[in-house]
DNA sequence: AAATTTATCGAAAGCGCTTTCGGTGAAATG
DNA sequence: CATTTCACCGAAAGCGCTTTCGATAAATTT
């Protein structure tokens, strides 16, 4: 405790010197910083955040908005690994996270006013709604941000090479002998969802195989139960698919269960083949074949971007796609004889 | 954008009359409040947090603080899902997260000496070390606390019924004509580990079952990779268990996949309870049958408990316990006649 | 009409810190 | 020896807000 008034009259120096001494000023000599330093350690004396912040005008905060339909904040698996590893790089250079709410003392507010309010001096929004009208109000504003996983050309983006993905999908089930490949997507009014879709029809045409009626099935916003309900429309179908692909590791589990629950066999029966590799889909049986997208990189390439805007303070406007990575597990074999 | 010195100006009243009509003090008119918000509201005007903390004292911010021995941070599927629950509870009182880091400005600091910094007004702390120095010296601070997931008469805790939890498994288990079962436990450090072997123990010796050599295994600090391993040297008993309880739902997923990789059948062959109710426990195969611990509920209390002591400026000690449930789901069956 | 309340407002100090700018004495320069 | 330079330090203003304590004019009471 203690403030560097009590630090001044301790040491007998002035507050500016002890200020000084304290961030390293060149026009304090050795000796005194050191004294000052050392009763500084003595008392246990800590500088207010929030005075410095006042002063200085950088609060040495980084504000984090979540945007997806399900609401489920930070439990969901593949935002949360972003953000950990995103956490993690920006820990090193010295912020903190703060996590948006709406509600700031039974005010109800925006997302931006909750960040202007807070004065953080950066934003990463994780956002899979294209649309939503906060997360462009943050775009619009002039803190630096930095959004994960959406397209835009009014900022700094970054996401997964979710075309290729696609491809590296289909690819991957029709060297299986897979012929019949569906592909139960995301809603389109999500850019990662829509470029799957993308990379699965360019894939599917390339190769020369015609996409039959049904085959593109929307699975919504990537959960679990809805993976489930197209799964089961897609066996439903005169001619079933004997390989699947699901935009999301979640869907790909729901998936599964609808195939189980069908009696029907994986891969014996059909192979699914997920998106994201998130934590548990190597603990699913079979263990869920997906392409990998690479959070930590994401995470931690988002923080680089962000910082960069907060200490040039200028505005970049990149848009940075990471690779993925396909991993083969057990979900995926070939193609019944 | 705009202080309250703009306010001032646009409207002709003093910064004191400004400050005091938006915190809607009762020594200012209807009529000036009213127009001093109204020109508030024109101008977008938001207070600055910082300024506000300095002269009140208070931030409105909360610190939380992992302590595990995985480090998995916000991955980790159960903290996580308290911490979630924590969120919404506080976010409604106006509060707002602050995960803290070690590294502040490249200075390495301790958790208490970052809360400080910061100023929280209360911090939490979800444990499973008991030991942990940091944690001791948090809850030995001034500050409010509130620590989830281990035992303290020093302050304020919030934990599951992990007694009744061990013997709810147990009890499961025989009632499923089980007479061989063995506990992959947690670490005895933890506390939480600690109490589900007790549970587990007394069950067991209610019930009149010996406890074989080797029936009581250390799995560690709760990873899927642990509890594998655990189960593998279960397997290699002479007398082979016909029914596991395992304290914990990621270890139970590495149980059960060594069971398959041995070629073995859940529930046929052998029976595995896990602990938690993971979101993915619902998805393994078999589904998992379980100890739920109830994070929403664990979480909100939390919150209550802490907030509390935070406007009333005064600490609370008690410890609270929360109830768990049994859920029944495929990975345990009768015993093999 | 005088005395007292009441309603409404503002000056000023304070929260803990940073930073500009000027001042002082000692060392260096001519 | 006079002058310039340099190293070191501090006064003061400012960051944006809250809160105490008076002050004033209007309303009420006697």
């Amino acid at each position: 405790m203690g403030t560097i008034y009590d630090l001044a009259k301790i040491t007998g120096f002035s507050i500016t010197t002890v200020s000084k001494a304290l961030n390293n000023y060149s026009d304090v000599s050795e000796k005194t910083k050191a004294k000052i330093v050392q009763a500084a350690a003595d008392m246990g004396y800590l500088p207010n955040a929030h005075a410095q912040s006042l002063s200085t005008k950088r609060s040495w905060t980084i504000g984090v908005m979540f945007s997806e339909a399900n609401e489920v904040g930070m439990m969901h698996p593949f935002f949360n690994a972003i953000i950990e590893s995103f956490r993690k790089a920006t820990e090193q250079q010295g912020y903190d996270l703060i996590f948006a709410s709406r509600n700031l003392r039974n005010r109800d507010m925006s997302y931006l006013e909750h960040f202007r309010h807070r004065a953080v001096d950066g934003i990463v929004v994780i956002c899979s709604d294209q649309m939503d009208k906060q997360v462009q109000e943050l775009i619009q504003s002039t803190i630096p941000i930095v959004v994960v996983d959406m397209d835009s050309s009014d900022c700094s983006v970054v996401f997964s090479d979710n075309l290729s993905g696609g491809t590296l999908a289909v690819n991957h089930l029709y060297e299986l002998g897979h012929r019949l490949i569906a592909h139960i997507a995301g809603d389109m009014t999500i850019d990662a969802g829509l470029a799957r879709i993308e990379g699965y029809k360019q894939a599917m045409d390339r190769i020369g195989l015609p996409i039959p009626d049904g085959y593109l099935i929307n699975g919504g916003f990537f959960s679990v139960e809805e993976g489930k309900q197209a799964m089961q429309t897609l066996l439903d179908l005169p001619k079933r698919p004997t390989a699947v692909f699901v935009a999301g590791d979640q869907m790909a589990i729901g998936a599964m269960e609808a195939i189980h629950e069908a009696g029907l066999h994986i891969p014996q029966d059909i192979s699914v083949i997920g998106y994201d590799d998130i934590e548990m889909s190597k603990y699913v049986t079979p263990k869920l074949t997906t392409v990998r997208q690479d959070t930590e990189r994401i995470g931690q390439h988002a923080a680089e971007l962000l910082i960069e805007q907060i200490v040039n303070k200028q505005r970049v406007m990149t848009t940075d796609i990471i690779p993925v990575e396909l991993i083969v597990r057990q979900s995926t074999g070939p193609v019944k004889a």
